[in-house]
DNA sequence: ATACGTTTGTTGCATAAGCAACAGATGATG
DNA sequence: CATCATCTGTTGCTTATGCAACAAACGTAT
């Protein structure tokens, strides 16, 4: 899907990942707001200078990097990109964009309302970017853009619908009622 | 206790335990024999020349490192560094012997008849030393090399003999049975 | 106000780690 | 015997990381 940072040094993927770990750790134990750089450069067993020579600006930067990967791994991890649209896979999407916004929702200790912007706009262009792909493949001659434009920000406020709930409803039950709205859109390509 | 190597570079202690991990990990699926350096560094996701160039010598000397540290690792874990000598000290460092060595037999999928006088010379040697700093403490004009001497041979013999039996006895029977044969030796230090 | 500690970014230099390539050893296969 | 593949060590060069030090910004307390 996106242009995946594949090749990159194996000790860059290395750091990177330590201070994941560290950031997610250290998120779900205190507010981002008190989270300095050298907690969770500290953490991560990594030098400080590092983190801002080779990987991060700021620690903004690595809110930004956290949710773009933590995304980007549910969605490999339930096999969506390399494949292409079906109605199943449009479920088993919806599904998992839910079931992220709940997760980073109960993993971060603070409320994280000032970054939901920042949250919405990663999320939604990966899955505008995995649309795109999926709909590519359907070797259609219709464009693009305009369907999976609307199927990205329906999808995605749905699950900042469900994920915001006082009490959520049962994640299948939700699915399956709000599934068919998303699918009309793409149905042209099935 | 040995000369710790503590203030090293946090990059070579991070490589070292990634090959040491890779290492354990491969020890528990195939024989030492069967495992070539490649797997090693493969799988610990670091570069083969780094093995080489700033580590091992050959994969012998990483079996050597394995035992060594895995060893102090008990130790540490029991912490019977940073203590002194007295009786119940004395069957802590017994139990924890006879446990390694049954434990090292266990987690190798091949018996390393081959390694044993290698094991033995690691182990015992570092019991030998932690012995010395322990009697050293008491301040007694007693010299101690004689009776750490015979202590960490036999405390290491009653180990190997334990680890070696058909059907081993209970542990701790056996390690009451056969702690007072070494005390009596270092009764003098009490 | 002022001093103090903490955090943030940044820099220059030293060193570990990655990479590609190589020669030699070994072992299996024809 | 020859060939091929694999594994072993080693080398020169590039790049990432560690470290110490610094100036600036900030909050806090006296």
């Amino acid at each position: 899907m996106l242009p995946m940072e594949e090749k990159l040094d194996p000790r860059v993927k290395r750091t990177r990942n330590l201070i994941l770990q560290s950031f997610s750790d250290l998120l779900a134990e205190k507010s981002f707001d008190s989270i300095t750089v050298l907690d969770v450069t500290e953490r991560a067993q990594i030098n400080r200078a590092t983190f801002y020579k080779n990987h991060f600006v700021d620690k903004y930067a690595l809110l930004d990097y956290w949710v773009q990967q933590g995304f980007r791994h549910e969605i490999e991890a339930h096999m969506l990109d390399a494949c292409h649209y079906t109605p199943d896979n449009l479920r088993i999407l919806l599904l998992t964009v839910c079931e992220f916004l709940s997760k980073v929702r109960t993993d971060c200790m603070q409320s994280q309302r000032q970054f939901e912007p920042m949250i919405e706009k990663q999320v939604k262009n990966q899955i505008y970017e995995l649309l795109n792909i999926w709909l590519g493949k359907m070797n259609s001659s219709i464009s693009t853009e305009i369907p999976a434009t609307v199927a990205a920000w329906a999808i995605y406020g749905l699950a900042s619908h469900y994920s915001h709930a006082k009490k959520r409803p049962a994640l299948e039950s939700f699915v399956e009622e709000a599934l068919p709205l998303v699918a009309v859109n793409l149905e042209q390509f099935a």
